[in-house]
DNA sequence: CAGAATCCTCTCTGATACTG
DNA sequence: CAGTATCAGAGAGGATTCTG
């Protein structure tokens, strides 16, 4: 619902880029880049995860796990133990995923500290704007 | 405020990355990449850009490229005229940003079927579930 | 253990109106 | 032209409670 840059009808190639909000939206998931990277690590259970992101909310890895598995980027594995075991595991589409938002890992601590400085430039001038 | 992800202790690299979630919060800015994707091309103004986004507000506009001129990605030039003029342009880190997130850009249109055909796996099974 | 359901708050966002 | 200020609605997300 309300796919408002999808409707636009610029030339440009960026303004109607549908798939790639989609992508982003998922990607934008607080929590979902996490998981994701979790799980490509080893396959988990849902209270495993729970204990491990330590700040996330039970509803909100339900959520987001729900989400993933609908975009085919995990998989949901129920054992009928006694108590019921649930375990997550990463899919290959989620695999691919996971290694194209790599590189965005890799920039994020390479200019950290200069997105920093400018936050801390841009403040500082605006405390003389304001 | 309310980092919450930060504050997790765990060994695991992933859950403590910082720097990672920031970028990723810029990134999920609805409009921030298609912003940063169209200043990647030529500098704009504000209304040009309004006009050519359509479907973004001029709030929304106006806090996107705040945002993006605090973390250093543009770069707002005012120039004296009648009226006054504003452009935006890129930042050679703005530009090291858009290139790093282009990748994503592909990996969504290389992907988006497998996306779409998982979803409607995801919902129709769903549907016999609930 | 693995969730679903409920309540409630707080932020994000759009629409509208006003300014230099 | 390039914004800011204010109001109001929708939705995200946390805390808590309950279930199979």
């Amino acid at each position: 619902m309300s796919w408002a840059p999808c409707a636009a009808q610029t030339p440009n190639a960026y303004v109607a880029d549908c798939p790639t909000r989609v992508v982003l939206d998922r990607i934008s998931d607080k929590w979902a880049v996490l998981i994701l990277g979790l799980l490509a690590e080893s396959p988990m259970r849902f209270n495993q995860l729970l204990r491990t992101i330590q700040g996330i909310s039970q509803k909100m890895l339900s959520k987001t796990l729900k989400n993933l598995e609908r975009d085919g980027f995990v998989t949901r594995t129920v054992a009928p133990t006694v108590p019921v075991t649930v375990e997550y595991a990463i899919t290959d589409l989620g695999r691919t995923l996971a290694a194209t938002v790599d590189p965005l890992r890799l920039w994020a601590q390479t200019h950290f500290d200069a997105v920093l400085d400018a936050q801390r430039r841009y403040d500082a001038s605006a405390a003389g704007t304001a």
